[in-house]
DNA sequence: ATGTAATACTTAGCTTACGAGGCTTTAACA
DNA sequence: TGTTAAAGCCTCGTAAGCTAAGTATTACAT
């Protein structure tokens, strides 16, 4: 990346960490509006997301694909067990495995909150082109990268 | 721990919502890392940057400008008054206010803990263009906007 | 001048997140 | 086989964030 000058890290506005954070807080307040009619909170919807592609994956999979650590993950997962949401199985051949199983009505979710997702994130990207949203999207996977690389 | 790839962020399940809070996370631990070891935590860093450009500015507008709501801030400011980094006095001519003012110590900070979140942004952006990042801060901006706009 | 509204900060209670360290089960290997 | 290492989950303590409701002060309309 071209040098960039110090007083641009000085306003927060230029900071892509500080964008991360507003724009993270700011999505998560859009979608709760919408999906906690239905009993479901962001933080659950974040599990649930990985779920209805990938069900039956172990406790420690479902944290690295939802991207938190397995000690958030304890307290999620209770809750959405809690919740009736999914089932927590101990694995048969490996006794240190829990496997994460939707339950019908978690499944039955699917088809009514998947649209939500999809209107807040239209609603966001509103008046950016689908260039533009690319762009942002590989490069906030590449910062991610960057940042949580070995090295 | 199971190898991170570039390509696994890169799935469609990837939303800007998504990668927002996984990049949040991910300049805030690696931050922290550089400013720890100068008794700064990574909330406290997201006051002491305002500060350095606007001291003495009331509790209620160092949170606008810090991206949180006052209740938040009550617990950061304090936290901020423990450690020495901030005073906080209450406004002669208007008693409700609450003014906050740099402590000569956390002043001196600045000069130190600046050119680690420019280390910390060089690393994030490793590998993309200024036109790239442009965009990217432009398009965050904007979705910020349009999630937290009136309507 | 006084009652009401607005402003500025605080408190209480909840959620989501982390790291460090602990426990149980499984795998590896001398 | 018996010991040690690794894997997988859990607990504890702490940080940072929110909403809703509360207190104190100031502004304003009548």
């Amino acid at each position: 990346m071209t040098k960039n000058t110090l007083i641009e890290y000085l306003e927060p506005i230029h900071s892509v960490g500080y964008l991360a954070r507003i724009n993270f807080r700011a999505f998560s307040k859009a979608l709760e509006k919408l999906i906690e009619p239905h009993g479901v909170s962001a933080g659950q919807w974040r599990f649930l997301r990985v779920l209805w592609e990938h069900d039956g994956v172990t406790q420690r999979e479902l944290c690295r694909k939802v991207g938190i650590t397995e000690a958030t993950g304890v307290k999620g997962i209770a809750s959405l067990a809690a919740a009736g949401f999914v089932k927590r199985t101990i694995d048969t051949r490996d006794k240190r495995k829990i496997i994460i199983t939707l339950t019908p009505h978690a499944r039955t979710l699917e088809a009514k909150l998947i649209p939500m997702v999809v209107e807040v994130n239209e609603r966001a990207l509103e008046g950016i082109t689908k260039k533009e949203a690319d762009i942002v999207r590989r490069v906030l996977a590449k910062t991610y990268f960057n940042l949580t690389k070995e090295n």
